[in-house]
DNA sequence: CATAGGATCGCCT
DNA sequence: GGCGATCCTATGT
């Protein structure tokens, strides 16, 4: 477990990061970062540990294939940053960030996190007395852990820094943000396979888009 | 309005 | 590894 108080470099995600066009790419690099919540006051947060890229209109996994447009997808088509958060088979909350600019709906699911903080909310949140150890794998368990809802489509969970007018920790508004806190996963431990549950995907569905970090145990 | 199905999970065998 | 849960979303009449 990485000791978050000792990494000497923390900082929030801005929005350039979210911003660029290779939705891939971001996804690879999403791997190490620290996710968080802060709901009601009470921060919980994770790093995360795979993740899926879903490539816009030419994709036929992603939910705006085609350039489809409908009331739940017009979040993807917001600018990078943004959370795109939608209900699965009825109970899970799988919680997606929106990248490249406005209205090319790129999304990167987050499918895995390791927790780090807030293990008490999280034990009431999963109804557990104390975490297992694959407690944050599944993207339907991630946004339980971090007590996030379908409901938060469309939150910021970026910044723009030209708008920062005071130290983020300060920033009560921000309910969901990622930091990079100076961890970089070794390459040969992030694996590249094709996403899950996505078969009806046709010549889309074998696309290596998706990002496991199966780290060596320590 | 009616209805089929889903970027899943946990419990059962 | 099989299956039921559970309800919103998209689509069609």
């Amino acid at each position: 477990m990485p000791d978050f108080q000792k990494a000497d470099s923390h900082q929030m995600i801005e929005r350039s990061f979210y911003m660029r066009d290779d939705v891939v790419l971001i996804s690879r690099e999403l791997i190490g970062k620290y996710l968080f919540t802060c709901f009601e006051g009470k921060l919980t947060g994770g790093i995360i540990s795979e993740t899926e890229a879903y490539n816009g209109i030419v994709d036929k996994a992603s939910h705006a294939w085609s350039g489809r447009r409908t009331a739940r997808t017009e979040i993807m088509y917001r600018k990078g940053g943004t959370a795109y958060i939608y209900l699965c088979y009825g109970i899970h909350s799988l919680f997606n960030i929106v990248t490249n600019n406005e209205d090319i709906p790129h999304a990167v699911l987050i499918r895995s996190i390791i927790p780090v903080v807030g293990f008490d909310l999280m034990c009431l949140r999963t109804n557990k007395r104390t975490l297992n150890h694959n407690e944050g794998i599944g993207p339907g368990k991630v946004s339980k852990l971090l007590g996030i809802h379908y409901s938060n489509s469309g939150l910021d969970i970026s910044y723009d820094q030209l708008d920062r007018k005071s130290d983020i920790q300060h920033d009560i508004k921000r309910k969901i943000w990622i930091e990079d806190r100076g961890i970089i996963p070794e390459a040969e431990e992030v694996h590249v396979t094709k996403r899950i549950g996505v078969d009806y995907a046709q010549e889309d569905a074998d696309l290596p888009y998706r990002f496991v970090w199966h780290k060596k145990t320590p």
